[in-house]
DNA sequence: TTTATTTATACAATCGATTGTACAACTTGT
DNA sequence: ACAAGTTGTACAATCGATTGTATAAATAAA
């Protein structure tokens, strides 16, 4: 196993010239004459040359590496971020490395120093229902490492970012309800105030206004948007007998739980009540009645993420412009709500 | 902006002893006095020192990082793989860097290439569906790089690998059927030979036969097994005028597919025809009726993988020991086949 | 022909941490 | 009190590539 090494002095020692020319010559420096360039490339072939990153990196300042910072990588809204940032990550010869919050604030801080030591070129992230204190952002910041936040982001922080029209895709979904005849529309939110959810709300809230409707608190409820809270809250409304003919709520899961308790009782859906979900999750078309959704972009989002990081990264010159990117949501219409 | 710096150096600068010592103390060398360590981890508290891991990388030869290869990441199975890789690492403080091959043979040699560049000290992968020659992965396993493969693998490789017993859980899926009642099953399997596929398939003869039901090739029918293939599939045999009672589908996707055609027919479901699929996607507990199907231990999976990967790590001593581990299915029973 | 100027390559320092070896200062045993 | 053994640090090479500066050779200008 000679092959062990594989080094620019190996090809150096070969040619007998330096490992400064070879190293040139790899990286196509005009100081390099074409004919030795040809050399260089023929050995290194030959010899089945690899660069070693690592050392480059050592060196240049550089390593090709970027952090991302996701809650959880298996839901399908982040999965698909993910994807788009690789996409992207891919063209410009750049590899990602994936660290999970869990929503956990401590951990999300572990992972951002984590990131810093394995001397990522930059950090793409978008924060933990638990965040509310920013300092490790900052001191990302302040290091004057490229940071891009997605679709959880924090207006104090100003930073490049890429997020949703969380207000608009609300106003939109409950203006529909009320154009398909909806007058009391019930509403599903976080129990945490994270900026994408009260958004929504306000949306919401704008919405009913605009057409002449109250908002009545009484019909805005409060979980953490899971399935079983999209239960739990349905059962109550119903217990209260509390009157409303349609349900917006901020998450498709909650709203999944919805459907689930109303037709259990019997209570026909899009007949009786209408339903409109938010995130466009797979499953949301293959319910019986199909569930009518906004769907956040999130291939999109991703890819632009991306694109917003590596224009910054590529112009360290005119440095710190921030560059807000808000997407346009698209509201799916589907049975639910017909 | 003093704190540019902030490497060993600066410690033993402050405290008038060698870099050597304090990268010593640091790594809590037993050559090193007490009194020294507290010394120098106090100054390096202080001035707010952080290793630096290319560096250590460069001169160890570990990059604490590991390669982790998949199709794509946005499919709820791989993502959740990821996820139990990525819990793992991070108690023995690797970090994990995603690649996706697209289930393109060209990109996944692409893939390897570039981990084995960013100096990753191992590889995790499940292949690409184009996947049929493993030279890339020879490559991998020549280097003494530790590769531990998962669900979809190739027995031709002798490498460790985790995997789920496919042919159990699509055996036990049509024993049920069966015992439900069922009598002529359709089978929806892959167009593409991939181990996962044919274990599935000879499940489902094995399944038959034991039964005292005979193999009819005429219900095996071949697709990409998405949603879309699952419709059409279906549409066929109806218009064929087959005579079945239930469809076993070797993924979750096609079976969707199925019982959106069977409905949209008036067949009641699983009145007269019972449905299984596989995988457990989060849409299979949503729909109605909610799908029976082969719970595939994604987490598990990952958190096995992971496990199995770093014992090949930390054992380099007796070393080329594959591990094989095949994890049991689980059959989810709901309403398509009751 | 001689002095500038360009071209191609060599030299050597460097990135920051790790690690084998050397060495001085103490301890211990006899 | 002296050889032998411990203990705690220092010294210096190293990982592999990058990069500023120096230098030799070749070409152009005077």
């Amino acid at each position: 196993m000679k092959n062990k090494k594989a080094t620019i002095h190996e090809i150096a020692a070969k040619l007998n010239i330096t490992a400064s020319t070879v190293s040139r010559a790899l990286n196509n420096n005009p100081r390099i004459s074409e004919e030795t360039k040809k050399r260089v490339q023929k050995v290194a072939k030959q010899i089945n040359y690899q660069p070693n990153h690592i050392a480059s990196a050592l060196r240049s300042g550089k390593s090709r590496l970027i952090g991302v910072i996701v809650p959880t990588a298996n839901r399908n809204f982040f999965s698909s971020v993910i994807r788009g940032i690789e996409d992207l990550a891919n063209v410009f010869n750049y590899k990602i490395i994936i660290s999970q919050s869990y929503d956990e604030y401590e951990k999300e801080v572990q992972n951002v120093e984590a990131l810093l030591n394995a001397r990522v070129d930059g950090i793409i992230a978008s924060f933990g229902k638990e965040t509310e204190n920013f300092d490790h952002f900052l001191k990302v910041i302040e290091k004057g490492i490229p940071l891009v936040l997605f679709d959880r982001t924090a207006d104090v922080l100003d930073v490049s970012h890429v997020i949703l029209d969380d207000y608009l895709g609300a106003y939109q979904a409950v203006d529909h309800l009320i154009k398909s005849g909806c007058r009391r529309i019930v509403h599903f939110t976080n129990l945490q105030r994270i900026n994408i959810y009260t958004e929504r709300k306000r949306g919401y809230e704008d919405a009913l206004k605009a057409n002449g409707l109250e908002v009545d608190p009484a019909l805005i409820l409060y979980g953490s948007m899971q399935l079983e809270d999209g239960r739990r809250l349905t059962e109550e409304i119903l217990e209260k007998k509390l009157d409303f003919d349609g349900i917006f709520s901020s998450a498709d899961y909650a709203i999944m739980g919805a459907l689930q308790v109303l037709k259990s009782h019997g209570i026909a859906v899009p007949g009786k009540v209408k339903l409109v979900g938010f995130g466009n999750e797979p499953f949301t078309s293959f319910t019986d009645p199909t569930i009518t959704t906004v769907d956040q972009k999130s291939i999109a989002m991703g890819k632009i993420t991306a694109e917003t990081f590596f224009e910054i990264l590529n112009s360290k010159a005119l440095e710190a412009v921030s560059k807000k990117t808000i997407l346009k949501p698209e509201l799916i219409i589907r049975e639910s709500s017909k």
